[in-house]
DNA sequence: CACGTAGTTCAAAAAAACTTGAACAAACTG
DNA sequence: CAGTTTGTTCAAGTTTTTTTGAACTACGTG
């Protein structure tokens, strides 16, 4: 006879209640953002810890593997949202969590959303080239009008960027 | 003896050139707001459409299944981002796109981001009264100050919907 | 330089997300 | 109303994404 565990988030049994709450909000949001949640584990954990910690603490304590530490560990670094912590007497390196929103925000930018206008961008250009091949005049005035429309949107989102940056960063 | 497809996004073969160039890219749009491939093909299908279509019609046009275009069409409908076409002689019911940014990024938000920060709200209470457990003063401390940054980007996070919304909407 | 520890890589396993299709309900139509 | 057509639902199947773990590299230490 087996007690169902009540749906449980977070795997980690190491962790002190808060941690697990702090972990599973932040796996949370990072489903949002549409990254894995290892990511949210990690720099959850990084975030409510007093002290950096290494690699090993983070297999340890989140009980993932060395292989998903890693890799979530050099996400996290090429977001921004983690950085080595200087100074510690060991060969080891330890992480801290990077707090500040705009750098945060600057990151997720930077690495998900610009790369995304940009080929958007592009495909627009050949989208509007495939349109202009149709002859009837009635139909081409529509596409243009909708392909334009397109572009309008991938303009105005460029422009959202930097005013959303301003408004988070403070 | 197979002639290897080419690594094709787009599985409908009745579609012109134009359709699938504009229906892979809002497959690649949604993909990146986290919202499944089939929402994209049929608000692509509908966008570069110059009459509604029903929901027979992007069935046989996306080479989709009647279960995925009909919840398709209801999240599609939720986000506001599809409506019924009004007047048709037909009992079936024939859909448009929205294509304004404003109404567009209005129904995503209330849909796919607010939910999502009032629950976090609910959550950071929580993970309050969880720290203040702690009886170690300076730990008490350290956490305290954590958990009001948490706050404070959720708040950020609240207000910068609305400008969001302010310059997309123009 | 031989050994132990830190960290990375990547193929295979596991989990999560999405799609299908068959059964069903609802609503028209002759 | 019996037969059709339109659309929905949801369990099962498929695909995609994420995680694991074992093999490997690199580095430091005695």
């Amino acid at each position: 006879m087996d007690i169902p565990s009540p749906e449980s988030e977070t795997r980690a049994l190491g962790l002190t209640p808060l941690q697990r709450q702090v972990v599973d909000f932040f796996v949370d949001g990072v489903r949002v953002l549409g990254l894995p949640r290892s990511l949210g584990e990690i720099y959850g954990l990084l975030f409510i810890s007093t002290e950096p910690l290494s690699l090993d603490d983070l297999v340890r304590d989140l009980g993932i593997s060395k292989g998903s530490a890693s890799q979530g560990l050099r996400t996290l670094r090429t977001l921004g949202a983690v950085r080595e912590a200087s100074g510690n007497g060991d060969r080891r390196t330890y992480y801290e969590p990077a707090v500040d929103l705009k750098r945060l925000v600057g990151g997720f930018i930077r690495e998900q959303v610009r790369p995304h206008l940009e080929s958007g961008k592009t495909k627009l250009e050949s989208i509007a080239d495939t349109a202009n091949l149709n002859t009837d005049p009635v139909e081409r005035e529509f596409l243009t009008e909708r392909i334009e429309r397109l572009q309008s949107w991938m303009t105005r989102g460029g422009k959202v960027l930097p005013v959303l940056q301003k408004i988070l960063g403070q």
